[in-house]
DNA sequence: CTGCGGACGTTATAATATAACAACGAGCCG
DNA sequence: CGGCTCGTTGTTATATTATAACGTCCGCAG
């Protein structure tokens, strides 16, 4: 509890392995299915474990997808607009945060005196492998 | 069927009507309440309703919430990327396209050929009458 | 020791969404 | 007319996603 947003316990290490394992976004239920054989039982193991993880911006919720990704720099520090890239065809997830983005919407937040608290931005569509196929 | 999109079946009437007279977003099973006096019975007449009006653009979901809100233009032409400023607290739902953000997010799109078909951008916080408050 | 708080396990249930099939009706074409 | 096809509808059942509620365990401050 020094520094850091305190240590991950055992079931939250078990989730963020998962995760980051899995080549795409996973739902609660894949995580939990996957995490069986490692004693997890019921879902509220695995949401109360992202719930934590996606505090500390470890990883994120897709909304369009309801699935979550681990956080591809490891750990985004929770304030920035991150926005994801969703190939539909392979589900290889981009995420990326991007300036010119970034400006004009906190612009458009500015100047309708809005309160932002969290910011959804999700691309679906082809990524450019399986575009090309 | 001669121009439009084709005419509104007495189902996707109703759900419309119900979504423009509400105040704020909808469930699916909050449409289905409220329309269970004029008929309805299950979800699919509700979900097979939505499916027409988004596709046609009356109809928005709202993918951080799970719900649904009428267009305010009537209807979106497809194109453009729409964007929705949520309040957590009163509910209300401001739908906008802004320039800038559009031009930065079609930018990094081109930029990563990425094959877009459908964007998501949804800001959760609270409005400028409520965070006065 | 004792009480407190946080994580954990467990059961049950809520909320959201879709699959699958039967019935109906409008239009077409023999 | 009669039969065909096609799209909408109604209906039942079920899948998927998420949370409420409660009890246990354990480390630690007092």
């Amino acid at each position: 509890m020094t520094a850091e947003s305190s240590a991950l316990t055992k079931n939250q290490e078990m989730v963020l392995g998962a995760l980051s394992q899995a080549k795409g976004p996973m739902s609660a239920y894949a995580i939990l299915d996957e995490l069986r054989q490692e004693g997890f039982r019921a879902p509220p193991q695995v949401y109360r474990a992202l719930e934590k993880l996606m505090k500390n911006g470890l990883v994120h919720r897709l909304e369009s997808l309801n699935a979550f990704v681990a956080c591809s720099h490891g750990a985004c520090h929770s304030t920035g607009l991150v926005a994801f890239a969703i190939c539909d065809q392979c589900g290889l997830v981009s995420e990326f945060s991007d300036e010119a983005v970034t400006n004009s919407l906190t612009n458009w937040i500015a100047k309708n005196q809005f309160s932002n608290t969290k910011t959804t931005i999700e691309i679906r569509g082809d990524c450019a492998a399986c575009a090309a196929a």
